[in-house]
DNA sequence: GAGTTGACAACCTGAGACAG
DNA sequence: CTGTCTCAGGTTGTCAACTC
């Protein structure tokens, strides 16, 4: 299996446009071996259709003009070349979620067949980042990374071909930590029946991407939604806190495996363009002391609603 | 400027239970 | 019957931290 590490730089209209809010120029990437040493790279600058002006700020950020960018490819070619250079074998590695997502979008305005049809598995390396070094949360900067880890500044940013490289530098420099555990999902294509959904387990974790629903209701009242299986065994655990929400996006429950012990549920209601909902589920096994903070974080919110409705 | 995510707060709505 | 309260659901807006 090989590792392509994808970088993009992109174009804005200083309007915007809700259907294609992005236009792709450049198209960076290094392919790295099992090993994660790098084995090929990739650099491809794309001649714009839709937006013939760099945007101001863009400019500011992207060492591009369009005259330069006028040399570049016709999108679809490069696409294509590119997806040729990946190979057959590979995986997608980004920093941040939404390359992917735009590399698709452009695919899909120029009518191009789509990448997988469905989601698809992929490591942001920038959350790996914040898992290893920071709370898991906080979403740092590429060049934020190479400066905490003391890497060699000897490129340029916000170029695609480099910040691709650095990005791989960031992700070895990880060595066997095992954080590709948190891979993600680009959900530009939910699944759209049962067959696509997604279902994948850990040693200690399981995540599962529903097909799409009309509704949050039907979404929440369909079991397969809301069981919690033991990410080991399998078996149904037993609710010890049913599912609650704190802010009607995020549900969280707590169920009993009577072989290995407590999981903490999480449901995602995430929304189509198209007014659909799905969700993502992870189920996780946690310590007791971890149930006692999810009890509280229940309580608190309960408690909220009560003193609310009171002053009112 | 455009977009993303996550956490959190404020506000609106309707249904059901209960008291007067 | 009216009014109030609770408990759901849903929307909107804020903030911060990123992507280009």
């Amino acid at each position: 299996m090989d590792y392509i590490v994808l970088d993009l730089e992109w174009n804005q209209s200083e309007k915007g446009n809700k259907d294609f809010p992005f236009e792709i120029v450049e198209i960076g990437a290094v392919k790295l071996d099992s090993n994660k040493n790098i084995i090929g790279s990739y650099r491809q600058l794309i001649k714009p259709q839709v937006y013939r002006k760099i945007h101001p700020i863009t400019k500011r950020i992207i060492q591009l003009d369009m005259e330069e960018l006028e040399k570049g490819k016709y999108f679809p070619d490069a696409a294509k070349d590119f997806l040729e250079w990946c190979g057959e074998n590979y995986l997608f590695c980004t920093w941040g979620s939404l390359d992917l997502t735009e590399f698709q979008r452009n695919m899909q305005y120029y009518h191009m067949e789509s990448l997988s049809g469905g989601p698809i598995l992929y490591y942001d390396i920038q959350k790996f980042f914040s898992l290893l070094y920071e709370d898991g949360k906080v979403r740092r900067s590429l060049e934020y990374a190479v400066e905490y880890l003391n890497l060699n500044k000897e490129h340029p940013f916000h170029m695609a071909f480099y910040d691709a490289y650095y990005a791989s530098l960031v992700w070895k420099e990880m060595g066997d930590s095992n954080v590709e555990e948190n891979f993600s999902f680009d959900v530009f294509m939910p699944p759209k029946n049962k067959v696509e959904e997604i279902h994948v387990s850990f040693s200690n974790y399981s995540k599962y991407i529903s097909r799409v629903f009309d509704s949050k209701t039907t979404a929440m009242g369909e079991r397969e939604v809301t069981s919690t299986r033991c990410p080991i065994c399998g078996k149904n655990g037993t609710k010890r806190v049913r599912w609650f929400t704190t802010n009607r996006k995020h549900y969280y429950s707590i169920s009993y495996c009577f072989r290995h012990g407590y999981m903490k549920g999480k449901i995602r209601i995430k929304k189509t363009k198209e007014g659909g909902v799905y969700i993502i589920k992870t189920l996780k096994l946690i310590s007791k002391e971890d149930v006692v903070e999810i009890k509280e974080k229940r309580m608190k919110c309960k408690r909220q609603g009560r003193t609310k409705r009171h002053k009112d």
